[in-house]
DNA sequence: AGCACGCCGACT
DNA sequence: GTCGGCGTGCTC
């Protein structure tokens, strides 16, 4: 029999597909999405098969070494044709992505059941265990052969001899061992909930694509609604992706999806060992899920008939991933939406410019959410001027009255500061010098944890702080800049009988410790909890009446066109964390800037006006949302290399721009111009055309890459989100 | 991305 | 005399 021919994908950093040989007689187990191994060169690779090419050369093509099993999905296979377009990225990198890594090495856990034979009419049997285990059969009709206890194998294996009964070897069927579950009663619902609801359901079951922006204030109820939506999703049979950040992977999140759906979700998170991950994996694909949660990559589940994606708090930033394939899990959902006739709803207290955008331009339906549950107020506001108080405090005499007030009522307090660690900066008073990373372009931060140590936030970088300045010799070294170590000592002086904890990426290492002091909170055994942005993180205290941002101003001044748009977010995100329950909150926000916009509208919850005024400075300048962005980086060990390599990269697309429409800023070293001690240079590209902007970034990709080959590594990133 | 091939410095 | 540095070219 005569071979025939397939195009294959291959998993290996290449913009081209290659061709394979493969017996005839294995044609109908090829079809396109089908995972196989392949030799590549002097190794073994893995690829997937996109189909038969109409044309190829015959001469020289090596043979399929395996099939592997867990194909892709035609619609995920899709879907990853539009990302390696869309993202320039490799196909088969891009493909291999969508799946865990470990899946083609762990094998599903088999398990052996037991059951009376077919066809066989109750026998008598002399042992009275060999009896015992018919009569449980002949009851239970099939058992897992782990809980049969108190039968020995001799007991079994006679049986099975005797022919009375059979045993069988498959993949178990058990969802993993979960929670005790008590169904809760739903509350009731707000009108907008119930609109809100009533327009995402008649969109599902009409079948077609359909775009939902939820714009819910804090406490609006939008997880009720996400939970509405999916419960009627279920009598049909298909099933629903829920994604949020990872930090919003609580245990009160999944909670109430448990407490709902029971064994039928499925969840993941970072914190899967390989096996676990497959095997959550291999149950979503069987459709016996009907909800797939977790973050960024769950975007992938392989829900085999998909009615709903769901994206909360789809402002985050950690929807965007930073490395390898650059893709932004919201956007990905919409096009998988798309693809599989299904509807997609990204909800957010403070949606992104964004997504706002394409709400206000019919793209995506508009749902708003304008008040809280039960009626509860909006905590009233008050910005604080840093400039009318004592130079070099760090708590306003309003600040400090309004959390004692608070723990003598015995309600919990939330303090926000962006900043970790003790100190930002280390500075010699004699010769003025910074102490800063040696392998990157900022300044050490001064941790107090464990030993005094100074940390890069770049790099693993750590030293011990030293006594004397390394550059002169002098004494007289000074700490500038606090950041949440250095609060938390200060509120623990002020407050000495508050019971404080800390909430950052130092002290919560790890998702057993994030979910204890979550518990914490819960059981009221924290009167005030301070931390960075984790504490304002779609969390639900309902104890918290008082939020304080300590310094608003962290991260304003940052050279980076989403300043005002973050600071906007997070303010308003944690003055959401007041007044949630019973009891009405209050938010003190102190600041150097309070004629800010991104305050000022803050403090009134109008989001609204802000996207008014930050929408006019984007169109402006032709930023996202009103004109499309990429970003080239450049990078190597040597500066002049990644310099050079820019500079061609400019060159190239400057040739190329004229007469269009689109920009180019740059080259110019990126903010922080050296991280690792790699130097960077980025050019960005803004085009009002997806097309023009893919060919220009490819374009100065190849340019940099022909000027200094494999001295520096070019990035290509679409819709930058960190231009850091 | 890897891995082989290839052409120049300090070691048994 | 070789072991191995990493520049560059290719992988059906």
């Amino acid at each position: 029999m005569s071979d025939i021919i397939v195009d294959i994908a291959v998993g290996v950093s290449v913009h081209k597909t290659f061709h394979y040989r493969a017996p005839e007689a294995l044609s109908n187990m090829l079809a396109p999405g089908t995972r196989v191994l392949v030799p590549f060169g002097s190794r073994r690779i893995t690829g997937t098969v996109l189909g038969v090419p109409t044309t190829a050369v015959v001469d020289g093509l090596k043979h399929i070494i395996t099939i592997l099993d867990n194909p892709v999905s035609s619609p995920l296979l899709e879907l990853a044709r539009w990302m390696a377009d869309y993202y320039l990225h490799p196909l088969g990198l891009t493909i291999e992505s969508l799946q865990p890594g470990a899946l083609a090495r762990i094998r599903p856990k088999r398990k052996t059941y037991v059951r009376l034979a077919r066809g066989v009419s109750r026998q008598e049997v002399r042992g009275r265990k060999q009896a015992e285990l018919l009569a449980l059969l002949s009851r239970d009709q099939e058992v897992e052969r782990g809980t049969l206890e108190g039968f020995s194998s001799a007991t079994v294996k006679t049986l099975q001899e005797k022919g009375l009964i059979e045993l069988s070897e498959r993949e178990c069927a058990d969802p993993p061992p979960s929670m005790r579950v008590e169904p809760e009663t739903p509350p009731h619902l707000m009108p907008a909930q119930a609109d809100a609801i009533a327009h995402i359901s008649q969109a599902v079951s009409s079948g077609a694509f359909h775009a939902f922006l939820l714009h819910g204030v804090t406490g609006s109820g939008k997880t009720e609604v996400y939970l509405r939506c999916i419960e009627r999703l279920r009598s049909t049979g298909l099933g629903a992706i829920v994604l949020v950040p990872e930090i919003a992977l609580t245990p009160q999140l999944l909670g109430r999806f448990r407490r709902r759906f029971g064994t039928q979700v499925a969840v993941l998170h970072s914190g899967l060992t390989d096996r676990a991950r497959v095997d959550e994996y291999r149950r979503i694909a069987s459709g016996r899920v009907a909800v797939a949660i977790g973050a960024r990559s769950a975007v992938f589940a392989p829900i085999p008939r998909l009615g709903i994606v769901i994206v909360d708090e789809e402002h985050e930033n950690s929807y965007k991933q930073e490395e390898g394939l650059r893709y932004h899990a919201g956007d990905v959902a919409v096009m998988r939406a798309k693809l599989q006739s299904a509807v997609v709803v990204l909800g957010s207290a403070t949606p992104s410019l964004e997504s706002y955008y394409n709400a206000q331009s019919g793209k995506y339906t508009l749902l708003e959410m304008p008040d809280r549950i039960d009626h509860r107020p909006m905590p009233e506001v008050t910005l604080l001027d840093l400039k009318t108080i004592a130079s070099g405090a760090t708590f306003s005499s309003a600040l400090v009255e309004r959390i004692d007030e608070r723990l003598r009522k015995n309600e919990q307090v939330l303090l926000l500061l962006n900043r970790r660690g003790f100190s930002s900066v280390l500075i010699c008073r004699d010769c003025g010098v910074a102490l800063r990373c040696p392998s990157c372009s900022v300044s050490l931060t001064y941790h107090t944890t464990s030993e005094k140590a100074l940390k890069c936030h770049y790099c693993d970088h750590s030293t011990a702080a030293p006594d004397t300045c390394p550059s002169c010799g002098g004494i007289h070294l000074r700490l500038l800049g606090s950041g949440t170590q250095k609060i938390e000592e200060e509120v623990q002086e002020r407050f000495p009988h508050a019971r404080i904890a800390r909430m950052d990426s130092d002290s919560v290492k790890g998702r057993q410790a994030y979910d204890r002091l979550f518990e914490q909170v819960d059981r009221r055994e924290v009167d005030i909890l301070l931390g960075t942005q984790m504490v304002a993180k779609g969390h639900d205290f309902p104890a918290v009446t008082l939020v304080g941002v300590i310094d608003a101003d962290v991260g304003l001044n940052l050279p980076d066109l989403r300043a005002a748009e973050r600071t906007f977010q997070l303010i308003t995100q944690a003055a959401g964390r007041s007044g949630r329950g019973e009891l009405a909150g209050e938010v003190i926000i102190q600041t150097m800037n309070p004629s800010h916009y991104s305050l000022r509208y803050s403090t009134s919850h109008d989001y609204q006006g802000f996207y008014q005024e930050e929408i006019a400075f984007r169109n402006e300048l032709g930023y996202p949302p009103a004109g499309r962005m990429a970003r080239i980086e450049v990078q190597s060990s040597r500066e002049q290399v990644a310099s050079d390599a820019a500079a061609s990269a400019a060159n190239r697309i400057k040739q190329l721009i004229r007469g269009s429409n689109a920009r180019l800023l740059g080259p110019a070293p990126s903010p922080i111009a050296k991280v690792r001690g790699r130097y960077r240079f980025q050019l960005l590209l803004t085009s009002s055309r997806r097309d023009l902007l893919h060919r220009l970034a490819e374009e100065g990709k190849k340019a940099a890459e022909e000027k200094h080959g494999r001295t520096c590594k070019v990035i290509v990133d679409v819709d930058p989100v960190s231009l850091m």
